[in-house]
DNA sequence: CCGAATATGGGAACACTGTACCCAGAATCG
DNA sequence: CGATTCTGGGTACAGTGTTCCCATATTCGG
Protein backbone atom coordinates (compact mmCIF):
# COMPACT_ATOMS: atom_id res chain seq x y z
CA UNK A 1 0.00 0.00 0.00
CA UNK A 2 2.69 2.36 0.79
CA UNK A 3 1.66 5.27 3.19
CA UNK A 4 3.40 8.47 2.94
CA UNK A 5 4.30 7.58 6.51
CA UNK A 6 5.58 4.45 6.21
CA UNK A 7 8.21 5.50 3.26
CA UNK A 8 11.25 6.86 4.79
CA UNK A 9 11.65 10.60 3.23
CA UNK A 10 13.52 11.93 0.09
CA UNK A 11 15.93 13.93 1.71
CA UNK A 12 18.99 14.95 -0.09
CA UNK A 13 21.58 16.15 2.28
CA UNK A 14 23.05 18.73 0.23
CA UNK A 15 20.37 20.28 -0.49
CA UNK A 16 17.63 22.96 1.40
CA UNK A 17 14.71 21.25 0.40
CA UNK A 18 12.93 18.64 2.02
CA UNK A 19 9.28 17.01 2.38
CA UNK A 20 9.43 19.21 5.64
CA UNK A 21 10.12 22.69 3.46
CA UNK A 22 7.34 21.42 1.06
CA UNK A 23 4.42 21.16 3.68
CA UNK A 24 5.47 24.19 4.93
CA UNK A 25 5.37 26.44 2.63
CA UNK A 26 1.97 24.25 1.50
CA UNK A 27 0.61 25.30 4.65
CA UNK A 28 1.58 28.68 4.70
CA UNK A 29 -0.35 29.12 1.48
CA UNK A 30 -3.43 27.41 2.73
CA UNK A 31 -3.50 29.56 5.97
CA UNK A 32 -3.07 32.99 3.53
CA UNK A 33 -5.04 32.22 0.36
CA UNK A 34 -6.90 29.22 1.22
CA UNK A 35 -7.04 25.63 -0.15
CA UNK A 36 -8.43 26.70 -3.44
CA UNK A 37 -5.11 28.74 -4.32
CA UNK A 38 -2.70 25.47 -3.21
CA UNK A 39 -1.80 24.41 -6.42
CA UNK A 40 1.82 22.16 -7.06
CA UNK A 41 2.91 25.19 -9.15
CA UNK A 42 2.03 27.83 -6.80
CA UNK A 43 4.24 25.46 -4.17
CA UNK A 44 6.80 25.59 -6.11
CA UNK A 45 7.01 29.20 -6.98
CA UNK A 46 6.61 29.75 -3.26
CA UNK A 47 10.06 27.33 -2.91
CA UNK A 48 11.41 28.76 -5.79
CA UNK A 49 11.82 25.09 -7.19
CA UNK A 50 10.50 24.18 -10.47
CA UNK A 51 7.00 22.52 -10.18
CA UNK A 52 8.22 18.68 -10.93
CA UNK A 53 10.96 18.79 -8.34
CA UNK A 54 8.13 18.31 -5.80
CA UNK A 55 7.46 15.25 -7.03
CA UNK A 56 10.78 13.66 -5.76
CA UNK A 57 9.10 14.87 -2.38
CA UNK A 58 5.26 13.60 -2.34
CA UNK A 59 3.74 11.33 -4.26
CA UNK A 60 0.70 13.34 -5.28
CA UNK A 61 -1.20 16.28 -3.78
CA UNK A 62 -3.17 14.46 -1.64
CA UNK A 63 -0.34 13.41 -0.28
CA UNK A 64 1.14 16.74 0.42
CA UNK A 65 -1.89 17.40 2.28
CA UNK A 66 -1.61 14.50 4.56
CA UNK A 67 1.46 15.70 5.09
CA UNK A 68 -0.31 19.14 5.66
CA UNK A 69 -2.45 17.66 8.28
CA UNK A 70 0.25 16.19 10.17
CA UNK A 71 2.70 19.15 9.86
CA UNK A 72 -0.18 21.54 11.72
CA UNK A 73 -1.25 18.93 14.35
CA UNK A 74 2.68 19.16 15.57
CA UNK A 75 2.33 22.71 16.43
CA UNK A 76 -0.51 21.79 19.39
CA UNK A 77 1.38 22.07 22.87
CA UNK A 78 1.95 18.21 24.50
CA UNK A 79 -1.30 17.79 27.12
CA UNK A 80 -0.46 18.40 30.77
CA UNK A 81 -2.70 16.52 32.46
CA UNK A 82 -4.06 17.78 35.55
CA UNK A 83 -6.03 14.66 37.34
CA UNK A 84 -9.67 15.81 36.67
CA UNK A 85 -10.91 14.31 33.48
CA UNK A 86 -13.51 16.87 32.80
CA UNK A 87 -11.10 19.78 32.38
CA UNK A 88 -8.70 17.62 30.94
CA UNK A 89 -11.28 16.58 27.81
CA UNK A 90 -12.27 20.04 27.42
CA UNK A 91 -8.58 21.08 26.97
CA UNK A 92 -8.24 18.59 23.97
CA UNK A 93 -11.62 19.99 23.14
CA UNK A 94 -10.34 23.62 23.10
CA UNK A 95 -7.08 22.97 21.62
CA UNK A 96 -8.43 21.04 18.57
CA UNK A 97 -10.87 23.47 17.98
CA UNK A 98 -8.32 26.45 18.21
CA UNK A 99 -6.21 25.19 15.92
CA UNK A 100 -8.93 24.65 12.95
CA UNK A 101 -9.51 27.91 13.64
CA UNK A 102 -6.19 28.71 13.23
CA UNK A 103 -5.94 26.78 9.74
CA UNK A 104 -9.46 27.14 8.03
CA UNK A 105 -8.77 24.41 5.92
CA UNK A 106 -8.12 21.76 7.76
CA UNK A 107 -11.44 21.30 9.02
CA UNK A 108 -12.46 20.09 5.41
CA UNK A 109 -9.69 17.98 5.30
CA UNK A 110 -9.85 15.92 8.76
CA UNK A 111 -13.48 15.81 7.43
CA UNK A 112 -12.25 14.19 4.41
CA UNK A 113 -9.54 11.82 4.88
CA UNK A 114 -7.93 9.98 8.16
CA UNK A 115 -5.12 11.44 9.88
CA UNK A 116 -2.38 8.63 10.24
CA UNK A 117 0.74 11.10 10.88
CA UNK A 118 3.01 10.39 13.59
CA UNK A 119 1.45 13.84 15.24
CA UNK A 120 -1.92 12.94 14.84
CA UNK A 121 -1.40 9.73 16.53
CA UNK A 122 0.79 11.68 19.53
CA UNK A 123 -2.46 13.83 19.94
CA UNK A 124 -4.95 10.73 19.57
CA UNK A 125 -2.42 9.39 22.44
CA UNK A 126 -2.92 12.48 24.33
CA UNK A 127 -6.81 12.39 23.95
CA UNK A 128 -6.60 8.71 25.36
CA UNK A 129 -4.43 9.87 28.36
CA UNK A 130 -6.96 11.71 29.42
CA UNK A 131 -9.75 9.81 28.83
CA UNK A 132 -7.98 7.42 31.16
CA UNK A 133 -8.66 9.87 33.99
CA UNK A 134 -12.22 8.94 33.81
CA UNK A 135 -11.90 5.17 32.93
CA UNK A 136 -9.27 2.40 32.98
CA UNK A 137 -12.00 0.54 30.07
CA UNK A 138 -10.38 0.74 26.81
CA UNK A 139 -13.16 0.42 24.73
CA UNK A 140 -15.20 3.30 26.63
CA UNK A 141 -12.25 5.59 26.58
CA UNK A 142 -12.23 5.09 22.76
CA UNK A 143 -15.81 6.05 22.64
CA UNK A 144 -15.30 9.15 24.24
CA UNK A 145 -12.52 10.54 22.66
CA UNK A 146 -14.18 9.60 19.58
CA UNK A 147 -17.37 11.34 20.11
CA UNK A 148 -15.72 14.59 21.24
CA UNK A 149 -13.32 14.74 18.00
CA UNK A 150 -17.09 14.40 16.10
CA UNK A 151 -18.76 16.99 17.89
CA UNK A 152 -15.06 19.56 17.64
CA UNK A 153 -15.00 18.62 14.06
CA UNK A 154 -18.66 19.07 13.31
CA UNK A 155 -18.70 22.09 15.27
CA UNK A 156 -15.81 23.95 13.95
CA UNK A 157 -16.59 23.16 10.70
CA UNK A 158 -20.20 24.54 10.60
CA UNK A 159 -18.43 27.47 12.24
CA UNK A 160 -15.89 27.64 9.31
CA UNK A 161 -18.35 27.17 6.48
CA UNK A 162 -19.49 30.39 7.15
CA UNK A 163 -16.00 32.08 7.95
CA UNK A 164 -14.97 30.76 4.03
CA UNK A 165 -18.17 31.85 2.96
CA UNK A 166 -17.82 35.28 3.66
CA UNK A 167 -14.19 34.85 2.77
CA UNK A 168 -15.03 33.34 -0.65
CA UNK A 169 -17.36 36.36 -1.00
CA UNK A 170 -15.08 39.28 -0.15
CA UNK A 171 -18.07 40.16 2.75
CA UNK A 172 -17.50 40.85 6.37
CA UNK A 173 -19.94 38.91 8.49
CA UNK A 174 -21.95 41.81 8.57
CA UNK A 175 -22.23 42.43 5.11
CA UNK A 176 -22.93 38.98 4.64
CA UNK A 177 -25.44 38.38 7.20
CA UNK A 178 -27.08 41.44 5.62
CA UNK A 179 -26.72 40.20 2.39
CA UNK A 180 -28.74 37.31 3.56
CA UNK A 181 -31.42 38.71 5.89
CA UNK A 182 -33.90 39.85 3.11
CA UNK A 183 -33.86 36.14 1.73
CA UNK A 184 -34.23 34.61 5.17
CA UNK A 185 -37.40 37.44 5.97
CA UNK A 186 -39.09 36.65 2.66
CA UNK A 187 -39.20 32.93 3.34
CA UNK A 188 -40.48 33.02 7.24
CA UNK A 189 -42.88 35.70 6.25
CA UNK A 190 -44.54 33.16 4.41
CA UNK A 191 -45.26 31.61 6.92
CA UNK A 192 -44.56 28.30 6.26
CA UNK A 193 -41.41 27.64 8.42
CA UNK A 194 -43.49 28.93 12.15
CA UNK A 195 -40.67 27.56 14.48
CA UNK A 196 -37.90 28.61 11.86
CA UNK A 197 -39.49 32.23 12.58
CA UNK A 198 -39.79 31.83 16.01
CA UNK A 199 -36.17 30.99 16.78
CA UNK A 200 -35.33 34.01 14.30
CA UNK A 201 -37.67 36.24 16.59
CA UNK A 202 -37.17 35.05 20.10
CA UNK A 203 -33.95 33.23 20.09
CA UNK A 204 -30.21 34.96 21.05
CA UNK A 205 -28.18 34.42 19.09
CA UNK A 206 -24.94 32.78 20.97
CA UNK A 207 -21.53 33.72 19.55
CA UNK A 208 -19.67 30.74 17.90
CA UNK A 209 -17.41 30.67 20.83
CA UNK A 210 -20.65 30.23 23.34
CA UNK A 211 -22.55 27.72 21.35
CA UNK A 212 -19.37 25.28 21.28
CA UNK A 213 -19.31 25.65 25.52
CA UNK A 214 -22.90 25.26 25.33
CA UNK A 215 -22.49 21.72 23.28
CA UNK A 216 -18.98 20.82 24.60
CA UNK A 217 -20.62 20.60 28.07
CA UNK A 218 -23.24 18.68 27.22
CA UNK A 219 -21.47 15.68 25.79
CA UNK A 220 -19.20 16.12 28.71
CA UNK A 221 -22.27 15.92 30.83
CA UNK A 222 -23.54 13.49 28.66
CA UNK A 223 -20.21 11.25 29.40
CA UNK A 224 -20.14 11.50 32.99
CA UNK A 225 -23.79 10.14 33.55
CA UNK A 226 -23.18 7.22 31.98
CA UNK B 1 -25.56 39.61 -2.89
CA UNK B 2 -28.50 37.35 -5.44
CA UNK B 3 -28.36 34.24 -3.37
CA UNK B 4 -29.48 30.84 -6.03
CA UNK B 5 -32.84 31.02 -4.11
CA UNK B 6 -33.37 34.45 -4.09
CA UNK B 7 -33.18 34.67 -8.08
CA UNK B 8 -35.99 33.03 -9.80
CA UNK B 9 -34.97 30.36 -11.87
CA UNK B 10 -34.23 29.85 -15.48
CA UNK B 11 -36.93 27.86 -16.87
CA UNK B 12 -38.27 28.16 -20.57
CA UNK B 13 -41.13 26.66 -20.78
CA UNK B 14 -40.80 24.92 -24.17
CA UNK B 15 -38.11 23.00 -23.71
CA UNK B 16 -37.22 19.90 -21.50
CA UNK B 17 -33.80 21.61 -19.46
CA UNK B 18 -34.39 22.82 -15.94
CA UNK B 19 -32.63 24.18 -12.68
CA UNK B 20 -34.27 20.71 -11.10
CA UNK B 21 -33.10 18.25 -14.34
CA UNK B 22 -29.41 19.86 -13.97
CA UNK B 23 -29.29 19.48 -10.34
CA UNK B 24 -30.73 15.92 -10.58
CA UNK B 25 -28.02 14.92 -12.80
CA UNK B 26 -25.13 16.35 -10.70
CA UNK B 27 -26.68 14.64 -7.60
CA UNK B 28 -26.53 11.30 -10.44
CA UNK B 29 -23.19 11.78 -11.00
CA UNK B 30 -21.73 13.00 -7.77
CA UNK B 31 -23.73 9.77 -6.30
CA UNK B 32 -22.04 7.15 -8.32
CA UNK B 33 -18.62 8.54 -8.76
CA UNK B 34 -17.82 11.29 -6.22
CA UNK B 35 -17.42 14.33 -6.14
CA UNK B 36 -14.26 14.90 -7.98
CA UNK B 37 -15.91 13.47 -11.12
CA UNK B 38 -18.51 16.07 -10.84
CA UNK B 39 -17.40 18.67 -13.93
CA UNK B 40 -19.31 20.62 -16.05
CA UNK B 41 -18.84 18.96 -19.39
CA UNK B 42 -19.64 15.63 -17.54
CA UNK B 43 -22.95 17.37 -16.41
CA UNK B 44 -23.52 17.92 -19.54
CA UNK B 45 -22.72 14.91 -21.55
CA UNK B 46 -25.25 13.03 -18.87
CA UNK B 47 -27.89 15.94 -20.21
CA UNK B 48 -26.99 15.67 -23.88
CA UNK B 49 -26.62 19.11 -23.59
CA UNK B 50 -23.58 21.66 -24.63
CA UNK B 51 -21.42 22.29 -21.23
CA UNK B 52 -21.81 26.11 -21.28
CA UNK B 53 -25.96 26.03 -21.79
CA UNK B 54 -25.53 25.19 -18.15
CA UNK B 55 -24.57 28.59 -17.19
CA UNK B 56 -28.10 29.42 -18.19
CA UNK B 57 -29.63 27.65 -15.27
CA UNK B 58 -26.65 28.06 -12.85
CA UNK B 59 -24.29 30.86 -12.43
CA UNK B 60 -21.45 28.72 -11.40
CA UNK B 61 -20.28 25.42 -10.07
CA UNK B 62 -20.56 26.55 -6.60
CA UNK B 63 -23.62 27.66 -7.25
CA UNK B 64 -24.68 24.31 -8.40
CA UNK B 65 -23.36 22.39 -5.18
CA UNK B 66 -25.51 24.96 -3.54
CA UNK B 67 -28.68 23.05 -5.74
CA UNK B 68 -27.69 19.98 -4.90
CA UNK B 69 -27.56 20.07 -1.10
CA UNK B 70 -30.87 21.28 -1.02
CA UNK B 71 -32.34 18.59 -3.89
CA UNK B 72 -31.49 15.43 -1.88
CA UNK B 73 -32.45 17.34 1.77
CA UNK B 74 -35.70 17.63 -0.06
CA UNK B 75 -35.97 13.63 -0.19
CA UNK B 76 -36.23 13.45 3.52
CA UNK B 77 -39.29 12.26 4.59
CA UNK B 78 -41.01 14.65 6.95
CA UNK B 79 -40.60 13.89 10.29
CA UNK B 80 -44.19 12.85 12.30
CA UNK B 81 -43.69 14.16 15.16
CA UNK B 82 -44.55 11.20 18.56
CA UNK B 83 -45.05 13.58 21.31
CA UNK B 84 -41.66 12.35 23.05
CA UNK B 85 -38.86 14.64 22.44
CA UNK B 86 -35.88 11.80 22.82
CA UNK B 87 -36.98 9.65 20.10
CA UNK B 88 -37.63 12.59 17.93
CA UNK B 89 -34.38 14.35 18.22
CA UNK B 90 -33.01 10.97 17.43
CA UNK B 91 -35.17 10.21 14.75
CA UNK B 92 -33.73 13.42 13.28
CA UNK B 93 -30.05 12.89 13.91
CA UNK B 94 -30.73 9.38 12.17
CA UNK B 95 -32.44 10.69 9.07
CA UNK B 96 -29.65 13.15 8.99
CA UNK B 97 -27.07 10.02 8.71
CA UNK B 98 -29.33 8.13 6.71
CA UNK B 99 -28.99 10.64 4.30
CA UNK B 100 -25.58 11.49 4.36
CA UNK B 101 -24.33 7.90 4.14
CA UNK B 102 -26.82 7.65 0.94
CA UNK B 103 -25.06 10.63 -0.94
CA UNK B 104 -21.57 10.58 0.08
CA UNK B 105 -20.39 13.42 -1.10
CA UNK B 106 -23.23 15.38 0.81
CA UNK B 107 -21.03 15.57 4.15
CA UNK B 108 -18.15 17.52 2.69
CA UNK B 109 -20.42 19.98 1.08
CA UNK B 110 -22.38 20.77 4.28
CA UNK B 111 -19.16 21.27 5.84
CA UNK B 112 -18.29 23.62 3.61
CA UNK B 113 -21.04 26.13 2.90
CA UNK B 114 -24.07 27.13 4.94
CA UNK B 115 -27.20 25.59 3.64
CA UNK B 116 -29.89 28.27 2.95
CA UNK B 117 -32.17 26.45 0.45
CA UNK B 118 -36.16 25.65 1.05
CA UNK B 119 -35.32 22.19 2.10
CA UNK B 120 -32.58 23.01 4.18
CA UNK B 121 -34.76 24.88 6.13
CA UNK B 122 -38.05 22.36 6.06
CA UNK B 123 -35.52 20.52 8.13
CA UNK B 124 -34.35 22.63 9.99
CA UNK B 125 -37.82 23.35 11.16
CA UNK B 126 -38.76 20.16 11.18
CA UNK B 127 -35.83 19.52 13.81
CA UNK B 128 -37.10 22.90 15.72
CA UNK B 129 -40.38 21.01 15.99
CA UNK B 130 -39.01 17.88 17.72
CA UNK B 131 -36.92 20.33 19.95
CA UNK B 132 -39.94 22.09 21.06
CA UNK B 133 -41.29 19.14 22.72
CA UNK B 134 -38.43 19.23 24.50
CA UNK B 135 -38.35 23.30 25.79
CA UNK B 136 -40.57 26.42 24.86
CA UNK B 137 -36.97 28.55 25.23
CA UNK B 138 -36.27 29.27 21.48
CA UNK B 139 -32.38 30.14 22.05
CA UNK B 140 -31.92 26.67 24.26
CA UNK B 141 -34.08 25.15 21.12
CA UNK B 142 -31.69 26.24 18.73
CA UNK B 143 -28.61 25.43 21.00
CA UNK B 144 -29.71 21.88 20.97
CA UNK B 145 -30.58 21.21 17.42
CA UNK B 146 -27.42 23.01 16.90
CA UNK B 147 -24.96 20.66 18.81
CA UNK B 148 -27.57 17.25 17.26
CA UNK B 149 -26.49 18.51 13.74
CA UNK B 150 -22.72 19.53 14.91
CA UNK B 151 -22.67 15.96 16.45
CA UNK B 152 -24.15 14.13 13.21
CA UNK B 153 -21.81 15.94 10.64
CA UNK B 154 -19.05 15.36 12.58
CA UNK B 155 -19.32 11.55 13.24
CA UNK B 156 -20.67 10.93 9.48
CA UNK B 157 -17.87 12.90 8.38
CA UNK B 158 -14.98 10.90 9.91
CA UNK B 159 -17.29 7.54 8.66
CA UNK B 160 -17.74 8.94 5.32
CA UNK B 161 -13.36 9.78 4.93
CA UNK B 162 -12.48 6.29 5.56
CA UNK B 163 -15.41 5.11 3.28
CA UNK B 164 -13.91 7.59 0.54
CA UNK B 165 -10.72 6.29 1.13
CA UNK B 166 -11.36 3.66 0.67
CA UNK B 167 -13.19 4.35 -2.51
CA UNK B 168 -10.47 6.38 -3.73
CA UNK B 169 -8.22 3.63 -3.69
CA UNK B 170 -10.27 0.93 -5.14
CA UNK B 171 -9.57 -1.12 -1.79
CA UNK B 172 -11.74 -3.13 0.32
CA UNK B 173 -12.77 -2.26 3.96
CA UNK B 174 -10.03 -5.69 4.58
CA UNK B 175 -7.77 -4.91 2.25
CA UNK B 176 -7.55 -1.05 3.60
CA UNK B 177 -7.66 -1.98 7.13
CA UNK B 178 -4.58 -4.98 6.13
CA UNK B 179 -2.81 -2.23 4.42
CA UNK B 180 -2.77 0.20 7.16
CA UNK B 181 -2.05 -2.39 9.60
CA UNK B 182 1.85 -3.11 9.51
CA UNK B 183 2.22 0.55 9.79
CA UNK B 184 0.09 1.03 13.00
CA UNK B 185 1.31 -1.85 14.34
CA UNK B 186 5.36 -0.77 13.93
CA UNK B 187 4.74 2.53 15.32
CA UNK B 188 2.89 1.21 18.67
CA UNK B 189 5.68 -1.59 18.94
CA UNK B 190 7.78 1.30 19.40
CA UNK B 191 6.39 2.46 23.02
CA UNK B 192 5.69 6.12 21.88
CA UNK B 193 2.18 5.98 22.30
CA UNK B 194 1.41 3.54 25.23
CA UNK B 195 -2.45 4.56 25.84
CA UNK B 196 -2.75 4.40 21.41
CA UNK B 197 -1.15 0.27 22.35
CA UNK B 198 -3.32 -0.31 25.06
CA UNK B 199 -6.44 0.78 22.96
CA UNK B 200 -5.58 -1.60 20.07
CA UNK B 201 -4.93 -4.04 22.14
CA UNK B 202 -7.73 -3.50 24.60
CA UNK B 203 -10.35 -2.35 23.25
CA UNK B 204 -13.41 -3.84 21.00
CA UNK B 205 -14.20 -2.13 17.61
CA UNK B 206 -17.49 -1.14 17.11
CA UNK B 207 -19.59 -0.40 14.00
CA UNK B 208 -20.04 3.16 12.64
CA UNK B 209 -23.76 2.47 13.69
CA UNK B 210 -22.71 1.36 17.58
CA UNK B 211 -19.93 4.52 17.68
CA UNK B 212 -23.01 6.45 16.23
CA UNK B 213 -25.93 5.64 18.55
CA UNK B 214 -23.24 5.34 21.98
CA UNK B 215 -22.42 9.10 21.13
CA UNK B 216 -26.00 10.06 19.94
CA UNK B 217 -27.10 8.93 23.35
CA UNK B 218 -24.42 10.63 25.26
CA UNK B 219 -25.60 13.67 23.66
CA UNK B 220 -29.08 13.24 24.29
CA UNK B 221 -28.07 12.45 28.23
CA UNK B 222 -26.34 15.79 28.53
CA UNK B 223 -29.29 17.73 26.49
CA UNK B 224 -32.11 15.81 29.40
CA UNK B 225 -29.77 16.89 32.20
CA UNK B 226 -29.44 20.64 31.89
C1' DC C 1 42.29 11.05 -10.41
C1' DC C 2 39.15 9.62 -13.90
C1' DG C 3 35.16 7.25 -15.74
C1' DA C 4 30.70 5.21 -14.49
C1' DA C 5 26.66 5.24 -11.96
C1' DT C 6 23.35 7.46 -9.64
C1' DA C 7 20.94 11.22 -7.44
C1' DT C 8 18.45 15.44 -8.25
C1' DG C 9 16.09 19.19 -10.56
C1' DG C 10 13.09 20.63 -13.89
C1' DG C 11 11.18 21.44 -18.89
C1' DA C 12 7.64 19.94 -22.30
C1' DA C 13 3.42 18.03 -23.03
C1' DC C 14 -1.24 15.92 -22.17
C1' DA C 15 -5.68 15.64 -20.77
C1' DC C 16 -8.37 17.84 -17.98
C1' DT C 17 -10.90 21.91 -15.40
C1' DG C 18 -14.32 26.39 -14.89
C1' DT C 19 -16.13 29.91 -17.37
C1' DA C 20 -16.31 34.60 -20.32
C1' DC C 21 -17.46 35.98 -24.76
C1' DC C 22 -19.71 35.69 -28.62
C1' DC C 23 -22.76 34.16 -32.40
C1' DA C 24 -26.64 31.36 -34.63
C1' DG C 25 -31.13 30.08 -34.68
C1' DA C 26 -35.79 29.71 -32.60
C1' DA C 27 -39.77 31.69 -30.36
C1' DT C 28 -42.44 35.54 -29.30
C1' DC C 29 -44.35 40.00 -29.60
C1' DG C 30 -45.90 44.49 -31.81
C1' DC D 1 -44.35 40.01 -41.32
C1' DG D 2 -40.39 42.33 -39.06
C1' DA D 3 -38.03 43.24 -34.86
C1' DT D 4 -36.68 41.68 -30.54
C1' DT D 5 -35.76 38.79 -27.11
C1' DC D 6 -34.79 34.14 -25.56
C1' DT D 7 -32.11 29.85 -25.67
C1' DG D 8 -28.35 26.86 -26.84
C1' DG D 9 -23.73 26.11 -27.47
C1' DG D 10 -18.92 26.65 -29.89
C1' DT D 11 -14.43 28.68 -29.22
C1' DA D 12 -10.90 30.12 -26.43
C1' DC D 13 -8.13 31.08 -22.27
C1' DA D 14 -5.86 30.52 -18.22
C1' DG D 15 -5.24 27.28 -15.06
C1' DT D 16 -4.85 22.34 -12.97
C1' DG D 17 -2.26 17.52 -11.64
C1' DT D 18 0.89 14.51 -13.40
C1' DT D 19 3.96 11.57 -16.56
C1' DC D 20 7.93 11.23 -19.33
C1' DC D 21 12.11 12.48 -20.33
C1' DC D 22 16.55 14.86 -20.31
C1' DA D 23 20.51 17.58 -18.32
C1' DT D 24 23.38 18.44 -14.78
C1' DA D 25 25.56 17.62 -10.14
C1' DT D 26 27.28 14.55 -7.04
C1' DT D 27 29.10 10.31 -5.35
C1' DC D 28 31.32 6.00 -5.85
C1' DG D 29 34.50 2.27 -7.71
C1' DG D 30 38.92 1.34 -9.48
Amino acid sequence: MSLVWSREPYSPKRHAMSVERVAGAAVAIADAEGLDALSMRRVAAELGSGTTSLYRYVRNRDELLDLMVDAVRGEEAPLRLSGDWRSDLAAVAHGQRALMLRHPWLGSLLGTRPALGPNSLRRMDDALAAAAELTSDATRAANVIGLIRDYVLGAVSRELAELEAQRRTGLSMEEWRAGVAPYIREIVAGGAYPHLAKRIVEARDLSFAEQFAYGLDRVLDGISGE
